[in-house]
DNA sequence: GGCGTAAATGTAAACCTTTACATGAGAAAT
DNA sequence: ATTTCTCATGTAAAGGTTTACATTTACGCC
């Protein structure tokens, strides 16, 4: 009825008793007769009371939100983990915030005063890098999952796919069709994820007896942009691949329009494949066989694990990988007869 | 040198001044003697001192956070706005808290907690429409402002893009190319941005001398899936248009798919216009012909107005509308001679 | 009846700020 | 020399919660 939000007071008012009582029958129910638990249900409801989180947040010194840090809102990866990452931390009464770091450790800094002001409680960390100048470093870390790849410098649990795997399911199928001549276009950026990727995929080539000779490996840095470039290059050699299997699908996409603009047709002349499962994959012409990571999931497996680490239970792992899977489109076919 | 984290209470001790005085020194420098400013500057910069946001919002009864509420996280138009967001944002201290409300009002109202219990100070609205209950409408709102298209219920204020300048530029551009025969494949979801759209067509139609007679106007659901249903249904009449002007790139690119998967070429067959300018528009084949959203800008400029709000300073102004760029790629030629 | 025990509830302190009001000192005005 | 004013600083309350500790109540048992 009256204008400013209610508290706890209101509340404790209305129930006639104190108000430890009506914060006992919010968070230790058992604690309270179950005749005065009803009492204060019925004044809640009456007065509409939500407890003011920030005095909460100020007497349990902690808060209620998570802090998600990506060098890149934009990334076609990121918004679906996110959705995953909210909707867990949604159910379990946090919040989320979210801060971008274009590569820019400066502006990694400026995202811990959310932990030293006490606004936020955890971090799920999208960059394989922590964020962070290396003075900062030293000073304990809040808890951190990272999600996609893993955190490179500090034993951080992390969610991510099963690279390796994935890597090898796709070299499988490109030899599955007949291929001998695979050119792994690789990333250079030294992330553990592209590294293992690229391990995959020789290890499916060693598995299938492929010799190292007639192995191509190129590193790009993981743009469309370095896509093109790689054909170009790999077009001026004598001996060229009969298939192109990318680190992931943004490089495939900068393979297919390359070749596409050299008139070759996918995948009568070259296969070609991602790894990723972004939205533009399917609707590239033809569209991209490809590793589907299954994003949802990521985000709520890691915001999981980041849940536990709050609540002090010792987390059963601390790395979790998800199995990917093939997704099967056009632009694979068997390798040109010569 | 503590472990936990220091306090204004310690600050003041270190600069032997009272716990007042320290937050003045920070609050309201001009009202604290210089010396004594730069005592506290100086305790502060030993002690690592963050002031602790808890404690300032419970006191100040207002939140240092933005809630972003946007119906899907993963529509390609959200990212590059919420970078423009998130960039104001900061740079005024505030964080920006996301909820994406997957169309459900259901899921609306939970996000209203944030506000009951303090934890946002206003909200940044991407859906066209209040995603809360009827209930909840009479309830005061906190400070709103939408973004991308106008919100449907409610004086809100409104940042985005002028739609209806920019459907006519790309109406214009058909028209000079030569078209007479133009479709309009529109959206039937009652959001004003898309009416719009269909009115700057209708204007350009107009001022071109087009009769009423040789215009169609098809409607979908903004979908790619709904772009390749209307060239389904186009082609079941007896008179073809030449070009098809899309309400919004999804629809152009389902409108390609469904004219290339028919065999034709674009642009010599038929020309396609879209309208947003989203990632994947560059990378189809040939490149999409559509104009361009500014997104960061509009994010920039929500923020900004949101900030005013909060203030209390009187907005300049309630709607801003930017101006719409045409992006020319490859998918506008002249229409082929029967 | 007296005592011990357990269960339910209440009291009050603590979390860290901001700010109205009080205090004190020094300068200007009388 | 006294009063008045201004400026810098300090004191203490308030903001809404949670929780250790204290208190009350009820009950069972000897």
């Amino acid at each position: 009825m009256s204008n400013s939000p209610a508290t706890i007071e209101d509340v404790a008012r209305i129930a006639e008793v104190s108000i430890a009582t009506v914060s006992r029958a919010i968070h230790l129910p058992e604690k309270v007769a179950v005749s005065t638990r009803l009492k204060v249900a019925h004044a809640i409801a009456l007065t509409g009371y939500t407890p003011n989180a920030n005095a909460r947040s100020l007497r349990l010194g902690k808060s209620n939100m998570i802090l998600v840090v990506a060098p890149d809102i934009g990334d076609p990866n990121f918004s679906s983990i996110l959705v995953g990452l909210e909707n867990e931390a949604r159910a379990h009464g946090y919040g989320v915030l979210i801060g971008h770091t274009q590569n820019d450790a400066q502006r990694g800094v400026e995202y811990l005063k959310f932990f030293s002001s006490n606004q936020a409680a955890g971090m799920i960390l999208f960059t394989g890098i922590l964020p962070f100048g290396h003075q900062t470093m030293t000073a304990r870390l809040p808890p951190t999952v990272g999600v996609f790849e893993p955190v490179f410098n500090g034993g951080i649990p992390y969610v991510g796919v099963d690279d390796l795997e994935g890597a090898r399911k796709a070299v499988e199928l490109l030899i599955a069709e007949g291929h001998r001549r695979i050119a792994f276009i690789g990333d250079a950026r030294n992330r553990l994820a592209y590294v293992r990727r690229r391990m995959g995929c020789e290890a499916g080539l060693d598995a299938a007896g492929i010799p190292e000779a007639s192995r191509i490996v190129l590193d790009g840095d993981g743009t469309i942009e370095s896509g093109r470039l790689a054909v170009d290059q790999l077009f001026l050699r004598d001996t060229l691949p009969t298939a192109f299997m990318c680190v992931n699908d943004q490089t495939a996409i900068g393979v297919m329009l390359g070749l596409t603009a050299r008139g070759y047709d996918i995948p009568r002349d070259f296969s070609v494949t991602g790894f990723d499962d972004v939205p533009q994959a399917a609707f590239m012409q033809p569209g991209l066989t490809t590793i589907r990571q299954p994003r949802g999931l990521i985000g709520k497996h890691a915001m999981q694990l980041l849940l536990q680490l709050l609540s002090d239970t010792e987390p059963a792992q601390t790395e979790i990988l998800l199995r990917p899977d093939v997704v099967v489109r056009n632009s694979v076919g068997p390798p040109r007869r010569l």
